[in-house]
DNA sequence: TCCTGTTTGATAGTTATTATCCACTGATAA
DNA sequence: TTATCAGTGGATAATAACTATCAAACAGGA
């Protein structure tokens, strides 16, 4: 989550071609705390920018994901779903409705190496799973999959 | 990973109707440590079974997910994987070519419950990330998405 | 063995994502 | 400020992974 000088610096850096678009694409994203889809992502932003396609917001993502700008989150529902905090952090997700919470917790961070023979690891990621607030007061509605 | 006898009481218990089908699919999954994807199971299944349909395989893996014999494993390559152990257990997942290792390590299965504004947990999971023992020695060739 | 509600197989449809192609634009140099 | 041009954006076709539909076949109880 960088400021708009951060990330014209750090396209520079990374010799990326920052255009209005991209720009747009990670302001909006780094304003949202939902983990929006690509799909939510252009709804929010064919307001503004009328013109900016679809494909347009696949690309972005991706190539803000190559920069490291970008985290995927794989939810249940099979739709990649995106995190403009790459910082080390947790997740739990919903099993009724899909919704993911950011989780930190600085007693996630540090786990046991576990033993997997010959695999250099380099990262982890804890997903809790349960009932949001909202679903656990409403146990029936099954809704899965928001945008 | 159950018996025969096993897989048998458990549809009759479920009342759920156990056809060749339903079985072969569940064994083949677990007679598997590779957490095949519906595509992968459908193409060992039907040398043995040429007339199975891969929607029955979908519908199969589904009804096995519901019943609570079979996991989804969300892998960073959008296509889901399944696995036929529903233990607790976590995973090391290969960045470069997408492979889910299993990995069983009780000090994993007990952390500290996080806090998530009314979010009832009920479990959790952990996933590494890093390259697996091929990937590691090859770290240039880059072949995500193996099936 | 017969009956009946389910399931299967074949296939069309849907959803998420990616590829293609050409006009256009951002970044650098003059 | 303008010219240049590799790289990007928009429109759309294509692909991949599922899911729905429906007639025919089957599983499990009588």
């Amino acid at each position: 989550m960088k400021n708009r000088e951060e990330v014209r610096t750090l396209f520079k850096t990374k010799k990326v071609p920052l255009t209005h678009q991209r720009l747009a694409v990670y302001e909006e994203l780094s304003g949202r705390r939902d983990h929006p889809s690509a799909e939510a992502l252009y709804e929010s932003l064919r307001k503004a920018y009328p013109s900016l396609s679809l494909a347009t917001v696949y690309k972005t993502l991706q190539t803000l994901h190559e920069m490291g700008m970008v985290a995927r989150v794989d939810s249940p529902a099979a739709q990649a779903r995106y995190d403009a905090i790459v910082e080390t952090h947790h997740h739990a997700v919903c099993t009724a409705c899909g919704r993911i919470e950011d989780l930190f917790d600085p007693r996630l961070d540090a786990l046991p190496e576990p033993k997997a023979a010959g695999f250099v690891i380099s990262g982890h990621s804890v997903h809790f799973h349960g009932l949001c607030a909202k679903c656990a007061k409403a146990p029936s509605t099954r809704t899965i999959k928001e945008k």
